[in-house]
RNA sequence: GGCCCGGUGGUGUAGUCUGGCUUAACACACCGCCCUGUCAAGGCGGAGAUCGUGGGUUCAAAUCCCAUCCGGGUCGCCA
């Protein structure tokens, strides 16, 4: 072993110690006479001096040390000199003095300075990852997602959960989401796929008899990225037999509650998540996964503007669209600049506008409102009994703002729940340090699909509906409500689960409402409708997102690429790797793959 | 695929709307010298940018126009 000891780890009690140290110049501080180096590890940064009159030979090295130099050190740990302590590093009372020294790597100027408090380009900062990673946050970041998955894996063991590899090549099933395709050599113009989720793999482990099944699983969407997509992330895939919703969401509850009160000890969250209905949180919050840290609660104002007749909501109406309304307390008094940011915020999210009213707080009392007191683009349409009526429906007092958008109900829902985060951020009231868990149930088990025009499973198609709803499938499948449930937290969707349907008969009649002849669910189905029919337990599970969670819990994420040590950056591309990229006509033939030229 | 924001020395930004006062400014990093208690050390000096790329307009383009590439956000998409 180079070292004696790690940097992060020396305090006051090593002093008198000989140690050896190995890592890297964090920085350095030449006097002249007196050099001071931050030795930097794995562990922290420790202060190591050269001193030009007890040790000449070494101080003479010292000299030529540089930003990022690999450097094995020998010295004593001593207390720092009266006065001279740092408070703001863990090593801040002692410094190692230094004895010998050797230099095991030198580097090259670094192409952005190893520091958290540098804001780099996000490209750059990929094209050279692995010194990206070298900074303490990148460090802290992996560090805690290790800790998280280690918890993971002995809380699930300490249950009797079997952890389980299943395939990465896998079948290529053409509903949800694209497919990853590998070529197969052997078998020329077949294709394996990487899994989107190890789903039916798991199923078939309950049909195995293993009763608890868990994988940090990867999967595989080959759909467009975002800040809190990749096209790999990593998930906490669990299976179980013989149980209900509830297990499965108890489960769940348990371990994410114990690893906030183990391991992020900073953020808060309660023991309990509370359960809401899908069909609440549309009305409330116009999104299947609210950001609980606030109330702010959308409020449906289509019957009450209608009546007024303003042509630019109404027409929305009469076109079969709604007209949602969001409180901003507080909020009458944004100038002119603020509210038209909220309307361009709006548009560029597909909306047409946003309409507000501004309720003066002068009015003391919202019976006292008078026109004097509302500032809005359409006050010159309505009567002050009206704005009345507005305001007591939305809940809103003088001093507040109303906020207005009329549309079709699935675009205002979207648009509206955007609006309704903007306005708690500038609120300040989304704390990173609140998780604010729930579990959304009560799904629809089909939605209907406009531009397919046809019906789509809503989770996907191995879900059970309530049983009670299965005389439903040939009347009104719109009313299915599905055993679907979804964990959320802060504004993002966490975890999916649900409970399988486990006779082959009900399966079939999902798949054959969905659409599928009997000769394609054998040709991608009957590996699973086969299974089923020999003794499949009831079961169900639920599929975390390790990635997103992780940005939760970490001050230091703004996206998921923050928690990954070698993310893809928005068009798929790795900077570092510079992949994707071509390979040889020899591999391609091996493959059997012709590349059309006009790609 | 649509829309929005961005790309200026090694890094982060200013300058762009309103073309010329720019020999492109500032901070950090880098190089050299000075300096014995600093810790984002300090002082003095120096080097370093054809302003993402390609066209165009103009006497004159970082600045205006067109195209295109790259990064980010967002809608679609993501069972």
């Amino acid at each position: 072993m180079f070292k004696t000891i790690s940097c992060g780890d020396i305090n006051r009690s090593h002093s008198g110690e000989t140690v050896q140290l190995a890592g890297w110049v964090h920085r350095r501080r030449d006097h002249g006479g007196l050099i001071f180096i931050d030795l930097r590890d794995t562990t922290g940064i420790v202060q190591v001096v050269f001193d030009p009159l007890e040790t000449p030979g070494v101080h003479k090295i010292a000299e030529t040390f540089r930003s990022e130099w690999v450097l094995l050190v020998g010295g004593n740990v001593s207390l720092r000199p009266e006065g001279s302590g740092n408070p703001n590093i863990s090593t801040g009372e002692i410094e190692v003095r230094a004895t010998t020294v050797e230099i095991l790597n030198q580097s090259k100027t670094p192409p952005f300075e190893i520091a958290d408090e540098s804001t780099i380009d996000e490209l750059l900062r990929m094209q050279y990852r692995y010194l990206d990673l070298r900074t303490k946050k990148m460090h802290d970041n992996i560090k805690l997602r290790h800790k998280v998955v280690k918890y993971i894996r002995d809380f699930l063991d300490s249950r009797a959960f079997i952890e389980i590899e299943t395939p990465i090549l896998t079948k290529s099933t053409p509903e949800g989401a694209r497919d990853f395709l590998v070529p197969s050599r052997l078998n020329p113009g077949t294709f394996y796929a990487l899994p989107q989720s190890p789903q039916q793999l798991k199923q078939l482990l309950m049909v195995s008899g293993f009763e608890r099944y868990f994988q940090i699983a990867h999967c595989f969407r080959d759909e467009d990225l975002r800040g809190d997509r990749q096209y790999e992330h990593t998930q906490l895939d669990i299976e179980m037999s013989f149980v209900d919703e509830n297990d499965v969401m108890e489960l769940v509850e348990t371990l994410y509650s114990s690893i906030v009160k183990d391991i992020a000890v900073d953020r808060i969250a309660s023991d309990k998540f509370p359960r809401l209905k899908y069909d609440e949180v549309m009305e409330k919050y116009g999104t299947d996964k609210p950001d609980l840290r606030y109330e702010l609660e959308l409020v449906t104002l289509t019957d009450v503007i209608y009546k007024t007749g303003i042509r630019i909501l109404t027409a929305a109406i009469d076109n079969g669209g709604i007209v949602k309304g969001l409180v901003a307390p507080g909020c009458a008094e944004y100038s002119r600049k603020d509210l038209d940011s909220l309307v361009s915020f709006v548009q560029t999210r597909g909306g047409e506008g946003l309409v507000y009213i501004a309720l003066d707080k002068k009015a003391g009392d919202i019976k006292n409102l008078e026109m004097e007191h509302i500032r809005s683009p359409i006050s010159r349409h309505l009567t002050t009994e009206q704005i009345i009526e507005i305001a007591k429906r939305a809940d809103a007092n003088p001093g507040d703002l109303i906020l207005l958008a009329a549309g079709p109900a699935k675009l205002i829902n979207t648009v509206m729940s955007q609006v309704r985060q903007e306005i708690a951020d500038r609120l300040g009231l989304t704390n990173p340090k609140n998780l604010a868990f729930a579990f959304v149930t009560d799904f629809p088990l089909f939605e209907w699909d406009e531009d397919g025009n046809h019906w789509e499973a809503s989770h996907h198609l191995f879900t059970s509906p309530w049983e009670e709803h299965w005389g439903l499938l040939d009347q009104d499948p719109g009313k299915m409500k599905a055993r679907h449930y979804d964990l959320v937290c802060n504004g993002m969707e966490l975890a999916s689960g649900s409970i399988r349907i486990h006779n082959r008969q009900k399966q079939e009649r999902i798949m054959e409402f969905l659409g599928y002849t009997k000769h394609q669910m054998e040709d991608r189905f009957g590996q699973i409708l086969g299974a089923l029919e020999f003794g499949a337990p009831p079961h169900g599970g639920i599929a975390p997102g390790i990635d997103r969670f992780m940005t939760l819990l970490t001050d230091h994420a703004e996206s998921i690429r923050d928690v990954i040590a070698f993310p893809k950056t928005q068009s798929g591309a790795d900077p570092l790797f510079n992949t994707p990229s071509s390979v040889t006509p020899e591999q391609l033939k091996e493959l059997h793959i012709k590349v059309s030229e006009n790609s």
